[in-house]
DNA sequence: TGTACATCAGTGAACGCGCGTTCACTGATGTAC
DNA sequence: TGTACATCAGTGAACGCGCGTTCACTGATGTAC
């Protein structure tokens, strides 16, 4: 693959202009994301920017995909090193990788599990595959955990039957076969992890915070782990 | 208490304000809250707001003030209708009143439980107080029911030691009497709560959501009564 | 009850700043023959 | 290998818009005597 020196230029630039992007996103947050400052960190005149990038909505396109990738990347290595057969644990490691990415990168952390930015939407066709990549890690260790007998079943609370066709429309899009007590006490794992690592992130547990916020969500994990039925 | 015109115009004026800065909230978020377009709003050139509200910032706090009050407010309504001794019912009723509440303001929801706004620093001698009622309202309903023998107190998992310090400190300043196994999971319970209406809210659920996200809800919070340990 | 003075809501102009986006253009790089 | 043409990165000016905040001011309202 012949790749020529303004090719090359062009992908650095590029990277360059999602990097800035994204520093920007830390000091002025997502509706103050502006391509005038891009460019003048850039050094280059302001109109420059749309020769790589159409408009400010597409440069936040271009910043979710990329903190989604990023985020799955994290996710992906922290798992890797636990032993396939030790669903709780991997599931532990999914979400001290994401807690430590979000640490590491709170502003790309809210802009992908904070508040919408008002005026924007992102383009499902581009967004959702690489949006879907930590609760598919989520279910495959379920799923997995599920057909080893390593899940416990709870039917108590029942699941209300409303939900039975979007459980139903989970197992086909995301190609798992659990039922839909553990479905749906995963969407709670799911929404509660997030919860916790908002809360922290964005400083919702009070000034003086507690004083070993590792330790806390550690420990949330293991309840979360034991609500969706991993066994210890 | 002898009120003048003036001072009645004042405070109609003041609430104009903060219900003008509720809606800008809403169409154009908080970091694009603008005393100038509420001026305009107003009828009254831009420096006149400037007799009301020292700053950009200062308009944001009462914005805060106003929402974890309404807040509040709307659960110690949803809540009044419970029997006391159903501590069950109560977090339910609390939970639900939380969700009714964010679902009808969400960008005032936005601003108290998304991303924080860049640049803003809520003054905490102000919004500490509005800002712990609900957790207050939690803490209530655990602790009676801990002391009416309605609380299951589980061993496991343990609660880290590292984490003793900062319980002490709720218990001291919220006057509640509960082990640290309570309050670690309630905790959990309190910031999975948020979690859920976070994820219904910001649309994290996915594009096609849940069928019924009401019942899910519900779901949720039985499960988050269960695993606080509350008896049903 | 009437008058003098103080308070304060609102005006209008100004300062200095930022933004997104378009457009005609220059000049370097890449490509087809 | 050399030349003619096409591509495309970056320029600079412009359009039309928004913002927060200050300041000297007018005129109505409130208060003390």
């Amino acid at each position: 693959m012949a790749t020529t020196p303004r090719q090359r230029a062009r992908e650095r630039t590029m990277a360059d202009i999602v990097r800035i992007g994204r520093t920007h996103l830390a000091t002025d947050g997502a509706a103050a994301l502006s391509l005038r400052a891009i460019a003048r960190e850039l050094g280059v005149v302001s109109s420059a920017v749309y020769r790589y990038v159409a408009s400010r909505d597409e440069l936040l396109t271009l910043l979710v995909i990329d903190g989604y990738d990023e985020l799955a990347d994290a996710v992906a290595g922290a798992t890797a090193e636990v032993d396939t057969d030790d669903f709780r644990g991997r599931l532990i490691a999914i979400g001290t990788g994401v807690r430590a990415w979000a640490l590491r990168e709170p502003a790309t952390y809210a802009l992908l599990f904070g508040s919408p930015v008002p005026g924007y939407h992102a383009p499902a066709e581009r967004t959702t595959e690489p949006g879907t990549r930590v609760i598919r890690a989520l279910l495959e260790v379920w799923s997995q955990a599920y057909a080893a007998g390593a899940m416990r079943v709870a039917e108590q609370p029942v699941v209300p039957s409303s939900l039975a066709g979007a459980f139903a429309g989970v197992r086909d899009e995301f190609g798992v076969d659990l039922p839909d007590q553990v479905l749906a006490r995963g969407v709670l794992a799911w929404a509660a992890l997030f919860g916790c690592l908002s809360f922290e992130v964005f400083g919702q547990y009070g000034p003086e915070s507690f004083g070993d916020p590792a330790a806390l969500f550690g420990y949330q994990l293991e309840l979360l782990a034991d609500t969706v039925g991993l066994a210890s």
